[in-house]
RNA sequence: GUGGCUGUAGUUCAACCGGUUAGAGCACUGGAUUGUGGUUCCAGAUGUUGUGGGUUCGAGUCCCAUCAGCCACCCCA
């Protein structure tokens, strides 16, 4: 035997039985954001590097340490994308999409890579659904954008959230607030952990969502973005919570909610759960008006969220909420002696052309074993077939749950089975 | 990237202070008079103890390395 090979270390393998949970709530995804008139968009799983690095923003830790680069044969420089946002945007300045769509409204899903010391609920390849608004600076926008996401996570069944909203700025207020963090902090400079005096350089809105208990007791007495909004910002953030109440979604502000990633502006939200320990972002987004601009289209604002389906998946197992689906309505094909498998198999080919589901286990010739294979499976109807039911082109049709069976004739497919799964003649006659 | 915990049949877990053929439940396979499943009963198969070294008369057990998972930090989805 050769060398086994392993999965790479934080991907997973989409098994068999978890499969179908992620086609359910892929569905949900698309419906909800259908309902909301959002189209899908897909875009390349490797871009540019260059197009993070100018859209994420360099000095962040998804640019700095976490990003997968790779040179291809001629040494131009790619990545694996990190994030979803920045190549939707690349796409709607390459492909004119504000000229068709005023504005462009849509929606994603796929993976996404970092790399990232794995945990659960957080995963080198991971995936991503989210939707992205550009084209207008309306506050309703994002509002909007806010209830959507709150929708989706209602209509998957998940109760343990509370969505969290703040607005950050512009980029006129915003670095007035920053000096006023840092002439707040530096007065504590002493008292503050280390990370957080790095911070009060690098990014200084990041002291307040320290988890050292010293800084957010420092944190406490911090200004507050709330009080630093130039006129515009504060107007805007009102009419967002306006739109809230109007869309009946349920919030919290608070002012301490600041986003990871270089392009965001006045809008922040996350979505949070507590059944997940520490990885508790659920979703989060927020509005972004600089990013188009930024990466060479035309100055276009625009508000979006991401969110992590593995972590949604963890949450609805959490809460226990069920993702399969009601189960199996096909028929298990068993047969008796080898001289009926043929007549099996053209049986099974008949009743697929009939859009039924069909089992058949060609390797199984026992028929017990056959029997005991359909109920582990969970297959509610056996068709059986023996050389008794071949000679007369017949075949009997045992409904598991309740052990009743008919036999019926090969020719009663084309009619009697049209309304599969339901069926009368387990009710009209009766044998057995 | 930093610190800590863990790794034993398909799976969940045992195995004393290092001691001889590494066990059990569930699952699996076969059987309980020939063409009828689920419950029951009987029987059976299963492991290079994550991997590679080391200490020892002897290692699942101790030591080192490595890989992987988990937890916290960092960060975030």
């Amino acid at each position: 035997m050769s060398e086994k090979i392993n999965i790479p270390r934080g991907t997973f393998d989409i098994l068999p039985g978890e499969s179908s949970k992620w086609q359910k709530l892929l569905n949900i995804f698309c419906e909800t954001a259908n309902l909301y008139s959002y189209q899908e968009i897909v875009t390349p799983i490797f871009e540019s590097a260059h197009l993070f690095e100018r859209g994420v923003g360099e000095v962040t830790d998804i640019i700095e340490k976490e990003m997968y680069r790779f040179t291809d044969r001629k040494g131009r420089e790619f990545a694996l994308r990190p994030e979803g946002t920045a190549p939707i945007v690349r796409s709607f300045i390459e492909n004119h999409l504000g000229k068709e769509y005023a504005p462009a409204k849509l929606y994603y899903f796929g993976p996404m890579f970092r790399y990232d010391r794995p945990q659960k609920g957080r995963y080198r390849q991971f995936h991503q659904y989210g939707v992205e608004l550009i084209g207008s600076n309306n506050p309703y926008t994002d509002a909007e954008v806010i209830a959507l996401a709150d929708h989706f996570l209602k209509q998957i069944g998940i109760k343990n959230y509370t969505l969290e909203i703040n607005s950050i700025g512009c980029d006129k207020c915003s670095p007035v607030y920053d000096a006023a963090l840092i002439e707040y902090y530096s007065k504590h400079k002493d008292e503050l952990c280390g990370d957080c005096v790095k911070r009060l350089e690098k990014n200084p809105k990041r002291l307040l969502d320290c988890k050292n208990e010293k800084c957010q007791l420092i944190g406490k007495e911090a200004p507050s973005i709330l009080d630093y909004l130039d006129e515009d910002c504060a107007a805007a953030f009102e009419k967002v919570k306006y739109y809230l109440n109007l869309l009946k979604v349920d919030y919290i502000v608070n002012p301490r909610i600041i986003r990871g990633l270089d392009y965001y502006s006045n809008t922040a939200f996350e979505f949070l759960t507590t059944s997940l320990g520490s990885q508790n972002a659920l979703l989060g987004g927020g509005r972004y008006n600089g990013l188009v601009k930024q990466l060479g289209g035309v100055d276009t604002p625009a508000v979006g969220f991401a969110g992590g389906v593995e972590r949604l998946l963890a949450v609805a197992e959490a809460e226990g909420i069920s993702l399969v689906d009601s189960g199996n309505s096909g028929i298990y094909v068993a047969n008796i002696g080898a001289e009926t498998i043929d007549y099996a198999l053209a049986l099974c080919a008949e009743f697929r052309s009939k859009g039924i589901s069909v089992e058949y286990e060609i390797d199984k010739n026992n028929f017990k074993s056959q029997l005991k294979s359909a109920n582990r499976l969970n297959i509610p109807y056996v068709c059986i077939v023996g050389s008794e039911e071949m000679e007369g082109q017949r075949f009997t049709l045992k409904e598991m749950n309740s052990g009743k069976q008919v036999t019926l004739n090969r020719s009663d497919i084309g009619e009697k089975f049209n309304n599969w799964p339901k069926l009368s003649v387990f009710e009209a006659e009766q044998t057995c």
